[in-house]
RNA sequence: GGGCCCGUAGCUCAGCCCGGUAGAGCGCCCGGCUGAUAACCGGGUGGUCGGGGGUUCAAAUCCCCCCGGGCCCA
């Protein structure tokens, strides 16, 4: 091997671009697809599409892609044929929107009159394929690897013809219907709004109103309901009670009124009236059925078709106490629960708001009148003259306004086409129960959707959107549901230009039934519709079965916990109207990405982060590890210091490559020639350690991996490669790679450090690809003759054969051990680079003992000991001495004036004292005529250990070390000393590593003895070919030192290198 | 208003499922090392485990209520 990396200054962006260009030149992505696609195990990944309104990515789109990339190159490593085809969601209000505001358009009317439909349509196709564009870039820069050139996009034709396919399935099974539906509405765009739509509210004030509604047949006697919205009383046709809730009748002057007794202080406070009384108390299902009359009955015609239905049913969903009166007036047509509840016990579903928000005809009197306001005002009015107003008063609500105009919205019944999901409801949560969710919350969180599921208005009154396929006889009503392209022209019809509007709308059908002209309904499907469909549209299904039929199902899908409703919801919708059955195997459910205060990361909030900046701060390997570590389901919060101390990292993991480039360059180093298995006679206890741990790390690693825990591999990675690899294990072979000769030993240091380093670059290779891929071009690929990318080879397998438990548990033990000797040794003021004779580690613990024993160079090593030995309690025991100090707080006031002597007793007795406390427990004696008696409480009781002991306390074992310095360790310390400031003048003279060097030394005659003593060492260790005790001549590098207060001078001279490079 | 998730050291988080002496990394302070050095090693500092109640011999962990943040719904 060459040193290829340990003279490079390191610099991760630069690396980075330098492997995007590596890979767009050699085609990379190409090769790594072609290799996949030779694998014989499918692996079919459905990408979530992301929404096409911006041509940059959010955070957290940038982190679900990472995520996904992340699992894709995983499993393409194990051998997948992997499916990666990325996909675009193009439709829907939103880009309609922008592109409204683009062409300065502000409704439908004048989209079609000022613009043309086909223009409108036109700009949305062309900004969604400019978004597309500039989205693919971003996960392009991540290094995201997916088939960029062929994704699906939902507003080609092919999807839309898919899309068409579900949605006569859906015909077929009888589930599509057109039906009256109360959706929100917004009166000054003129259009409904989807659910998820309607997320804007505003503060509004708003009138608060008890109104009376007599019961009939007893007169005097009504019930009180309350509401903010008096437009929506003309359409009442009946009242909603709890059937649990304790009622009451009241009366109030000279008339009787019903409400929930939980209500009555609060209503009669807001109403100021004092004097009532309660006349009797009853539970709500004894309403059932209670009719009564309607104030306004005569004053609008809707009322002569709704009267017949006003009563008191049951309906706890409805009703709370904690507002109103407990009685809720209901308007089937203009809410959403009196809409469910008015359907099922067969009240006529009538609106009498229209399209602008002004009242119908059907509204009488208050024709006309715009909803709020107007009709409000007029209302109150009538109901005060009619005496029915019990209370008057406003009140300021949250109340939701449309997000582009800020218009309030109102709840409206229209004809709208439903797909009657809720009939699939048991065969949905059928489907569901095989599902596998990641974390397992997600899927009771979606198991509650679904049993609360209704039915799925899919029309819209949009132009922007898949097309409904629902021609409609324009003679006789007769409805045909279009399949495909070539059912449409087997029914006449003529192949549009493309399948949007208005080009489908041009297209008439003959009418089977009565040859009449039928036309298109001009509604569009709802936008979930789109990425619902996506697990076989996007593989041209069903014009196309093939690939679908080998691929399905899915095998998992990665998304944010906000798509459990959405996406994860549609998916299953789809499959199970279409195929009967879940299409996909696996859910991964991932955070939100959250700013550095855990809010939530808006434009609108100046928190947002912007994608490129993040990019252009953070090199995007540090972006994808920070990312992934963080548990993958919980929120993640940004954090500008969390990336850069992750950058450090980097710098870390960089150094280890640096050294094993630089000693494996340095000698030549050949992976051919040498394996773990040819030199396992030679390995040595720490090698076999770190290939046990390589190997049982891989263990981890994958267990995570195939349970999609990615958060827990790219821990363990960090783990690995910073605290096994650069901590522990490179500091244990710093030695045995210094040395000139072609040992056995190096060579095996060499191999196993190959061996665990090429294991880690390939399971490290799908979280950072650029690093892995810049060090493996450097360092592995030449000298293992590789393929053309990391991302070609194989994900190794943990090896279990090599993995060692015990060995592994010893060198955690001895890890600790070591940690405390250097605790010990920092105790007592002791260098380092100081031997000690010897370091006694005392336990109980026979495990310790052994790995004490087994690893007994390591330790002596790393504690820089002559002798390590390991000792029972008794060593501590015999040595040890306790001592004692007095407790002023309890000797004080029981011995008074006399305490002054108890305190000179404990100090000239402290070890008698102590001595009796521990073995009997009490202390008495006599002194300067005070009779003592000591207890434990009177003392503190410390143990202390003579001085040429330093000890430290480990878990189950104490370490202590002789501090004792004999003439050997003088010596050793001294020549370690003059070795050290060689080394720092070799490296002030810029001198190489490998450069030899005469020297010379003269001073301090015991510093001279030293080294003379230690000539070997002090010539090995600082490449001194020759080392005279002289004073150096002038052509030398020259410096004095001072050395524990003694004086020497040294000076070194190159004479040139003798190692390879 | 409902469902679910999160709240642990100055920061980022593990531990919680399955109760038993509160952990890691980073930061900060002190010391060491100097042939990976924009590294590395040791010591120290630092916590009402969001708050309150309950179960238990024992609660960060189990249960209930509340507060703050997030997602989804109403």
């Amino acid at each position: 091997m060459r040193d290829t990396l340990s003279r490079e200054r390191y610099d991760q962006f630069a690396l980075e671009e330098w492997v995007k260009r590596y890979w767009e030149e050699h085609s990379i992505y190409r090769l790594v697809k072609e290799k996949s696609l030779r694998n014989p195990r499918k692996l079919y990944f459905l990408d979530g599409p992301p929404y096409t309104s911006a041509p940059t990515i959010h955070v957290g789109t940038a982190w679900n892609k990472v995520i996904k990339d992340t699992l894709l190159r995983y499993y393409r490593m194990m051998g997948f044929n992997v499916w990666d085809k990325p996909g675009f969601d193009t439709h829907g209000l939103p880009i309609e929107v922008k592109i409204e505001q683009k062409l300065g358009v502000k409704n439908k009317g004048e989209i079609v009159e000022k613009v043309g439909v086909a223009r409108f349509v036109e700009e949305c196709k062309r900004f969604a394929e400019e978004n597309m564009r500039g989205q693919t870039e971003k996960f392009k820069e991540l290094g995201v690897f997916m088939d960029w050139d062929n994704p699906y996009v939902t507003f080609r034709d092919e999807y839309i013809e898919s899309g068409w396919w579900l949605i006569k399935r859906a015909w077929e099974r009888g589930l599509l219907e057109q039906d009256v539906y109360v959706v929100h509405w917004c009166p000054r765009c003129q259009t409904t709004l989807a659910d998820y739509e309607v997320s804007e509210y505003r503060v509004l004030e708003d009138p608060s109103i008890y109104v009376k509604f007599p019961v009939k047949g007893r007169e005097g006697e009504s019930l009180l309901i309350w509401t903010t919205t008096p437009w929506t009383l003309p359409a009442n046709a009946f009242v909603m009670a709890h059937p649990d809730l304790t009622y009451v009748r009241v009366r109030v002057g000279g008339e009787v009124l019903i409400l929930a007794k939980a209500r009555l202080e609060a209503v009669m406070s807001e109403a100021g009236v004092r004097d009532y009384e309660v006349l009797e108390e009853f539970p709500g299902r004894e309403l059932e059925g209670l009719e009564y009359r309607h104030p306004l009955e005569g004053l609008v015609d809707a009322q002569r078709i709704l009267a017949p239905y006003h009563r008191v049913v049951m309906a706890p969903e409805a009703v709370t106490p904690h507002e109103g009166t407990g009685l809720v007036h209901s308007a089937p047509g203009h809410g959403d629960v009196d809409f469910e509840i008015g359907k099922r016990l067969g009240v006529p579903i009538i609106s009498l708001v229209g399209d602008d928000g002004r009242m119908l005809p059907e509204a009488g009197r208050y024709a006309g009148l715009y909803f709020r306001g107007e009709a409000n005002e007029r209302i109150i009015e009538d109901l005060r003259r009619l005496g029915a107003l019990f209370h008057e008063g406003r009140v300021k609500h949250r109340y939701p306004v449309c997000w582009r105009c800020k218009t309030p919205l109102l709840l409206r019944a229209t004809k709208q086409w439903v797909i009657r999901v809720s009939k699939l409801r048991d065969e949905l949560i059928k489907s569901a129960e095989s599902v596998e969710w990641i974390p397992l919350w997600a899927k009771e969180r979606f198991m509650h959707l679904l049993r609360n599921i209704r039915d799925w208005v899919i029309s819209r009154q949009r132009f922007w959107g898949v097309p409904l396929p629902i021609w409609v006889c324009e003679s006789c009503g007769y409805k045909v549901v279009v399949g495909s392209v070539e059912e449409l022209e087997k029914l006449g019809g003529k192949r549009p230009k493309e399948l949007h509007r208005p080009w489908v709308d041009e297209v008439t059908l003959r009418c089977p039934k009565c040859g009449g002209v039928m036309r298109r309904v001009p509604d569009v499907a709802d936008v979930w519709f789109d990425s619902g469909i996506s697990f076989y549209a996007s593989l041209g299904y069903p014009r196309r079965r093939d690939l679908w039929e080998r691929l399905k199902p899915v095998d998992y899908i990665v998304e944010g916990h906000d798509q459990i409703r959405g996406w994860f919801f549609s998916l299953l919708r789809s499959g199970v109207i279409g195929f009967g059955e879940s299409p996909y195997r696996r859910v991964l459910v991932h955070g939100f990405a959250l700013d550095e205060q855990g809010r939530e990361m808006h434009k609108s909030l100046g928190n947002y982060i912007d994608f490129d900046e993040l990019i252009s701060r953070i090199p995007r390997d540090v972006v994808r590890l920070w990312t992934t570590s963080n548990t993958v389901w919980e929120d993640l919060r940004f954090s500008w210091r969390g990336m850069e101390m992750m950058w450090k990292d980097f710098t870390v993991i960089w150094n280890v490559f640096s050294f094993a480039s630089m000693y494996m360059g340095l000698d030549g180093f050949d992976p051919k020639k040498h394996s773990i298995e040819s030199l396992r006679g030679i390995l040595r206890v720490e090698d076999r350690w770190v290939i046990s741990r390589v190997n049982s790390f891989l263990r981890e690693y994958h267990k995570a991996m195939s349970g999609l825990l990615i958060h827990e591999a790219a821990r363990a990675l960090r783990r690995f490669i910073l605290e096994d690899v650069s901590h522990w294990y490179l500091r244990l072979i710093r030695r045995r790679v210094w040395t000139d000769e072609e040992t056995p030993d190096k060579l095996a240091a060499y191999t196993t450090l190959y061996y665990v380093l090429r294991r880690w670059l390939l399971a490290a290779a799908p979280f950072i690809p650029f690093f892995t891929e810049y060090v493996y071009q450097k360092l592995f690929r030449e000298a293992e003759e590789g393929p053309e990318s990391v991302h070609l080879l194989d994900m190794p397998e943990a090896d279990f054969s090599l993995i060692d438990e015990s060995l592994e548990d010893e060198m955690e033990r001895v890890k600790a051990v070591v940690e405390a000797a250097r605790a010990a040794r920092m105790k007592a003021g002791l260098k380092l680079r100081r031997p000690v004779s010897r370091v006694i580690v005392v336990t109980e613990d026979e495990r310790t003992r052994k790995a004490v024993e087994d690893l007994s160079d390591i330790v002596r090593g790393e504690a820089n000991a002559r002798e390590v030995v390991v000792a029972g309690r008794e060593f501590l025991e015999e040595v040890r001495v306790y001592k004692v100090e007095p407790n002023y707080r309890e000797i004080g006031p029981e011995y008074k004036r006399d305490a002054p002597k108890v305190y000179r007793l404990l100090e000239e007795r402290s070890e008698e004292v102590a001595r009796a406390l521990v073995s009997k427990g009490f202390y008495e004696a006599e002194y300067e005529g005070v009779k003592v008696r000591l207890e434990p409480r009177h003392v503190r009781l410390h143990a202390e250990y003579p001085e040429w002991l330093s000890v430290a306390e480990g878990e189950g074992f104490t370490v202590a070390v002789d501090t004792r310095v004999g003439r050997e360790e003088l010596l050793e310390g001294l020549a370690r000393e003059v070795v050290r400031r060689i080394q720092f003048m070799r490296k002030e003279a810029g001198l190489d590593v490998t450069d030899y060097i005469e020297a010379w030394i003269s001073g301090d005659s015991e510093i001279l003895e030293a080294v003379r003593e230690k000539l070997d060492y002090v010539s090995s260790e600082t490449r001194a070919s020759t080392i005279r005790f002289d004073k150096p001549p002038a052509t030398a590098y020259t410096r004095e030192w001072e050395v524990d207060g003694k004086r020497v001078l040294i000076g070194i001279k190159r004479v040139g290198a003798t190692r390879s490079t």
